[in-house]
DNA sequence: TTGAGAACTTGATCAGGATCAAGGTTGAGT
DNA sequence: ACTCAACCTTGATCCTGATCAAGTTCTCAA
């Protein structure tokens, strides 16, 4: 995970701009974003936005992981999303955040603040289409979640999230798949509705079956992604690994 | 349920105006949306999409109730959206649906070409902010959806599911609120991710603890929505019923 | 090197909800 | 009025994943 210069202020060397909100911008509609953004670092643990507060940004996610989550009065939780590096937080056109963000790692926001940014957005239609296909791409992902969180028994559940990672963030090497997990079992648990002790258990119980090779608690490597489909229970739409 | 007359082509006299997707549409947006829209209406159970299938319109629902959701190869199904009149199908910029859409009850939709809808969307913003709207509102229910999917009580599951009924359908009647479910027990487990049986136990045990009371199956009286607030589990932000 | 805390694993037991199995209600059609 | 098929309820039992309770491993700082 290469450090990228925080002081480079042009997006032109920016890791994430294929995917990224402004991923469509031309030149010039990069140049007005290029004016009201800033980084900053968050801390692994700290909290970036708690639900109900004001939130007077948007941002992308530059390096690390955050997740957005919910909680209820008693304590119990629910992660309601993993975000990713290009990944974006926040919505135009609404000051109070929904949900809790919270830096699963260190992490890295580009952020910009919103008043300026629904300025520019207006100004730019590259920016509000590709911010709609990703609101719409979430959409999708949410719902493809409530089918695990709903319908899934817990072996399910952790293989459907390996192989998410691994789509991701795993790595080819030969005939298998290389991965190193972006959560701690006890974030997966949060993730996936179940405790952490039912992670540990279907963790070793998928390598006792040989679906993955671990290698300590966070590598993972992954021999036969076919395999790895079926113990997730989807219609294997075939692997799409870009 | 008044049904409304299906030849009159002006969008003036539409029950849905106030919340639909052309809510905000000036008069002449409204003619260019009037000249592509037809009207369909599809008996209880029926089928409106299968998921994969190539999606060639978008609609409003009129009247009636659809369900949204995606199912595993083994038969376990999870209902993932509920539409109620006034609500958005279909996403402009996709081709195939990734969700099955079915008729809960009798379904009338307005609908439209997706390509043209599309070439209308692109000239009038008011339709495009109102999707982006649509969209993000959508995502918000999605992941509270997700909170009770993965760690609520069946109880819990319960109570929140009348509470949401209680938000769109109910009506005041003094002190307490009177409801009609639009969805039949077994419908109702694949929203909440249960069985049936659960269901139908769970209805009983919150009218033998006085939570609610039934008429027949559908009928729900709410004396105290305080009190099915309590039992939804959801931090009270006070049951804003409009 | 050692110690402390975080992260993880493993075992024993429990319980909430699923599953299996009858019945009971309701309502449309004859 | 009777039949049949949905739809719903209730009871008995089972099982998956939660809970409770120790341990173990890893990391990292002193």
């Amino acid at each position: 995970m290469s450090k990228i210069d925080l002081n480079t202020k042009s997006c032109a060397s920016c890791p994430i701009r294929p995917r990224a909100i402004c991923s469509r911008c031309t030149d010039d509609e990069l140049n007005e974003l290029d004016k009201i953004k800033y980084y900053k670092t968050y801390p692994a643990g700290s909290s970036v936005v708690l639900m109900g507060d004001p939130m007077m940004f948007v941002a992308s996610v530059v390096t690390g992981v955050a997740s957005l989550s919910r909680s209820m009065v008693d304590g119990r939780m629910q992660m309601v999303g993993l975000l990713l590096p290009s990944d974006f937080i926040g919505r135009p056109g609404r000051d109070i955040a929904s949900f809790d963000v919270t830096a699963v790692s260190e992490l890295t926001l580009c952020h910009f603040h919103k008043k300026a940014f629904e300025k520019v957005t207006q100004a730019t239609p590259h920016v509000q289409e590709r911010l709609v296909e990703i609101a719409l791409d979430e959409l999708d992902a949410a719902r493809e979640w409530m089918l695990l969180l709903g319908r899934k028994t817990a072996r399910e559940k952790i293989a459907s999230f390996l192989l998410i990672c691994a789509r991701r963030l795993g790595r080819k090497e030969g005939k298998s798949l290389l991965l190193e997990l972006p959560l701690t079992r006890d974030a997966m648990s949060d993730y996936l509705g179940l405790t952490i002790e039912t992670v540990s258990r279907q963790m070793a119980a998928l390598k006792r079956d040989g679906v993955v090779v671990l290698e300590g608690t966070r590598k993972v490597t992954i021999p036969d992604l076919n395999r790895l489909l079926d113990e997730a229970g989807d219609d294997s739409d075939g692997a799409a690994l870009s």
